[in-house]
DNA sequence: TCTAAGCTATTGGTTCAACCAAATAACCGA
DNA sequence: TCGGTTATTTGGTTGAACCAATAGCTTAGA
């Protein structure tokens, strides 16, 4: 019997096969032979290259179109995603369900981070930052309904992540505030706009002075504001 | 016009089965439905209950599974994961490779994340904690082989991320951290030892005394300094 | 010649049915 | 009661068929 062809069939060894179908695709990406933006051969053909089903192949092709490492079009084809912007949404959306993730904790993560993310904002902002961030406090004032005051907040956090310069904390946080964001709205009592709108005054006026240790401070009482304020709203 | 219902791509919203099977579980999940845990119907069962072909249930249960979401077993069937430590490796993965995120990158999130941490957990720490710390350092200390260095060199900031007490952080920064030891394990230099260990016992007495404001700038320095001799040795 | 309508091949989406393999549950004889 | 055998349950995989959306070609018409 051949000692080492058995990998084919019948054999315990060939566990996993989706796990397997995953790995396989990120060492293609890892060294180039699928590069961001391309094109994938098609389903029938890539499942007998690999030597599996097409049905087997679907589901590891699924697990990576869901994490958004992919994109697929009836009629069209499978084509790798140029960036990863959705990519940890679905992940921490469950990390939050399955270990109880509360807004607290969320908001501790934000004090944690944020006021670090807008020092260094104030530091390498450039002038379409700062349009940004006077637009986003543009759009806070003339907001009407909840949905678009808590949209303008967001936005004006946004422009600061991408100030800031890097881009896990930027795509973290943009899920976060998003996740933060969605269980507000829900919320029957109206969020406040004064004080929010002070502290981005504030923190926009320290960013665009270049005062690194101004807009950590200002951020840090922000995120510390909204915190107190969520926690007696949500009893 | 665009309101912000219409966020929603071109796709029919009858498509996509994959995704709404997700979503129906998620509910299940946030609304007590299934509790962590807990074991769930037979996929033949399962599907019917849906509407749906085993095949595209599968599809989906294959997302979570390799999410981490849930686990399955032959012949036993399907839990809900109790917690979710894993969650974001894959994500972070594909993230790290489509987005090319460098050292530099990783490197430069962990000079605006794990300072604080150090504070919070001289805040914070317990004495088990403390325990931990100093067997870290103890691990480092006799450590034969450059593996066992740098596996000692993460369970010491496991340590302090765990001390801090912010979850989130905890499990994004075991992820970052085994992915940069993965690529410093393939370096072919020799990472220095002394330099390190140095920070990690400031690092500790700092937190044994309770200065969080110590803690913080002794990992600030000694991420800073593990960066600059990334940076050296990879040229 | 150019355009628009219609047809066709391609490609992902879904379903169905069968069988394999691992774990468990039930059974039965010593 | 114990220990091993057998049957059942349950996830893993395969193959084929058909649906539906898209892209690309063809053709009729202005």
């Amino acid at each position: 019997m051949g000692t080492l062809a058995q990998t084919r069939r019948k054999q315990p060894a060939d566990t996993r096969i989706t796990a397997k179908l995953i790995g396989n695709i990120k060492r293609r990406i890892s060294t180039g032979a699928i590069v961001p933006g391309a094109k994938f051969p098609p389903e029938r053909e890539l499942a007998k290259e690999f030597g599996v089903n097409r049905a087997s192949l679907r589901q590891a092709l699924k697990v990576l179109e869901i994490m958004g490492v992919l994109t697929q079009r009836v009629g069209d084809g499978t084509y790798l995603s140029a960036s990863a912007e959705s990519i940890l949404k679905e992940p921490l959306d469950f990390l939050i369900l399955l270990d109880d993730l509360s807004h607290h904790e969320l908001m501790e993560t934000r004090m944690i981070v944020e006021p670090e993310l807008a020092a260094r904002a104030a530091e390498r902002a450039t002038t379409e930052d700062l349009v940004g961030l006077r637009r986003a406090i543009a759009a806070m004032e003339n907001c009407r309904t909840n949905q678009e005051r808590l949209e303008a907040d967001l936005a004006f956090h946004q422009c600061i992540f991408r100030a800031s310069g890097n881009r896990i904390c930027h795509l973290l946080f943009n899920v976060i505030h998003r996740s933060v964001l969605t269980s507000m709205s829900k919320l029957s009592t109206r969020v406040p706009l004064d004080r929010p709108l002070t502290f981005h005054k504030r923190i926009y006026a320290a960013i665009q002075q270049r005062n690194a240790e101004d807009a950590r401070r200002q951020m840090l009482e922000h995120i510390a504001d909204t915190k107190a304020l969520l926690a007696s709203t949500a009893r």
